[in-house]
DNA sequence: AAAAAAC
């Protein structure tokens, strides 16, 4: 079987050949043929299966007839994450090089003028997250009754988000006579209802995933004390004693305070590292990751943000800072390495409160993890010693030091136990960034939340003088996971990274997708 | 014990 098999228009044959594939995925090989015929396809099947280019190609085919009207596009892709919607447009971009399309893509964080102009010039294509689409909807820049395709990327995923009610709006603006395209890594109860409601006649497309994770990579735990300090340490012991193998790494925690507090840390210990969650704000986003995937960062210190279908080809090592509180996040994450059938290390530390945890993703990959250094009946509790601090008078006790320090690495946010608006995005920071680096401010999208963000600053520093936590906020850090230590580095355009293995397909292809494909 | 997503 090979791509040509497939029914595929020559523009998006020869696109895909440049692009050094032949051979499609099974998800490919099933799905393609019936979207081709304009059947609603439901497609069961992780991330790394090649999943997206199951539906970018034979949209591109499709959309070779007709073009777009203004405010009307022609077909909607749904992601659930603004990264993943980034990556689909960059799949758009590289397979559909032969068509003349305008794709336009809807996602938060960023100014709305830019994609506002695209809507007015006719999308063929729109890629978008829930929130920001309705936004639009609602601000009358767009029509969705032209829609002639339809796509639902990672169901499940929308699902877990609360985005489903969200999804069931945007499915009842759009024609009845489009054509549904659905993909879902499982189906609980919920999506499968969503499927009888939304899905004519579909083809089912399933491929299904070995239970346990790739066997090219290897697993071990690492036994640590519970507090911050002993797992930092515990980290950068395993990052130096891994420096010689290690290439790059994304390092895993579960909470966004704590990839601020780690990849601070890290600075500090003049590890090249970035950092990616889901509060920072856009353009620190797309730069950490653009400068991880070129290699100009070697760690990446994430949420899960970046645990489910980003695609960064190439990864050396998983570190899971923090043992995933959900198993199945824990075969995501470390599914980051090992890719392209290459062998992967992954490390999760572990303390004694993570047992449970730890019980569950050995069941769900019906296998032991080996410890890499003793278990956990071995570790001492922490007391005294160095870590993050910087040099301190002699008289300091060293318990009190450490958490001093401790609170140090965590920033001032926990002094005043100050909250940062939600929608203001990292607010009052990016004016600092600005400030700071007015060349890349010049460079980056002009983002309306650092408009508004600026508002907010200048008004909480007239009604907010006196507060000196408040202005300690506002200073500018470098340690922060906000985009200053990276701003000497121009932005660029996502389209100009064009990774050449977007697609779990080719010799991307990961061994368990083999294993299956029913049509 | 979390994260993600509009402003």
């Amino acid at each position: 079987m090979t791509f040509s098999d497939l029914g595929l228009s020559p523009k998006v044959l020869s696109a895909v050949t440049d692009a050094g594939y032949t051979q499609p995925t099974p998800i490919q090989a099933g799905a393609i043929p019936h979207a081709l015929l304009g059947k609603d396809v439901l497609g069961i099947a992780q991330t790394g299966t090649g999943k997206t280019a199951s539906f970018v190609l034979p949209m591109l085919t499709r959309l070779e007839k007709g073009r777009a009207r203004a405010r009307m596009p022609r077909t909607l892709i749904l992601e659930p994450t603004r990264e993943l919607a980034a990556q689909v447009e960059e799949n758009f971009v590289k397979y559909g090089k032969n068509h003349k399309l305008n794709i336009a893509l809807l996602i938060g964080g960023v100014s709305f003028d830019e994609q506002d102009k695209k809507l007015e010039r006719g999308a063929d294509v729109l890629i978008a997250t829930p929130g920001r689409l309705l936004d639009h909807r609602e601000r009358g820049k767009l029509l969705l009754n032209g829609v002639e395709i339809l796509v639902i990327d990672e169901a499940d995923r929308m699902l877990d988000m609360g985005f489903i009610p969200d999804i069931e709006r945007i499915c009842e603006m759009i024609p009845f006579t489009r054509q549904t395209l659905f993909f879902s890594a499982t189906m609980p109860p919920e999506i499968t209802k969503l499927t009888e409601k939304f899905l004519h006649a579909p083809v089912r497309v399933e491929v299904s995933k070995a239970a346990s994770a790739a066997t090219n990579i290897t697993q071990r735990l690492v036994k640590s004390g519970s507090k911050p300090w002993d797992k930092r340490e515990t980290l950068r012991n395993l990052m130096k004693a891994e420096d010689a193998e290690l290439k790059n790494a994304i390092i895993f925690c579960n909470r966004k305070v704590e990839v601020s507090e780690l990849f601070r840390s890290l600075l500090k210990h003049d590890f090249d590292a970035g950092a990616l969650h889901g509060d920072m704000d856009q353009r620190a986003r797309m730069q950490m990751l653009a400068n991880f995937r070129d290699g100009k960062l070697r760690y990446l210190v994430a949420s899960d943000v970046a645990a489910r279908g980003l695609d960064i080809p190439d990864v050396s090592h998983v570190f899971n800072y923090d043992v995933p509180i959900h198993a199945e996040d824990y075969v995501h994450r470390i599914g980051r390495t090992g890719r392209a059938g290459r062998s992967g290390k992954s490390f999760t530390i572990a303390t004694k409160s993570d047992t449970k945890y730890i019980d569950a993703i050995e069941r769900l990959i019906g296998n032991k993890i080996e410890w890499h250094d003793g278990d956990l009946s071995t570790v001492v509790a922490s007391e005294g010693g160095e870590d993050d601090a910087p040099r301190r008078g002699k008289g300091a006790p060293r318990r009190a030091g450490r958490k001093d320090e401790d609170r140090k690495v965590r920033g001032e946010r926990k002094k005043g136990g100050e909250r940062r608006a939600r929608h203001g995005e990292e607010d009052a920071s990016s004016v600092v960034a600005e400030q700071e680096q007015p060349d890349v401010a010049q460079t980056a999208v002009a983002d309306i939340s650092e408009r508004r963000a600026r508002k907010e600053a200048i008004r909480s520093e007239n009604t907010e003088r006196k507060s000196s936590d408040r202005n300690e906020q506002r200073a500018p850090e470098r340690g922060d996971t906000r985009p200053q230590r990276d701003n000497s580095r121009p932005a660029r355009h996502r389209h100009q990274e064009d990774n050449d293995t977007t697609v779990g397909f080719g010799d991307d292809m990961p061994a368990f997708m083999r294993i299956v494909a029913k049509v």
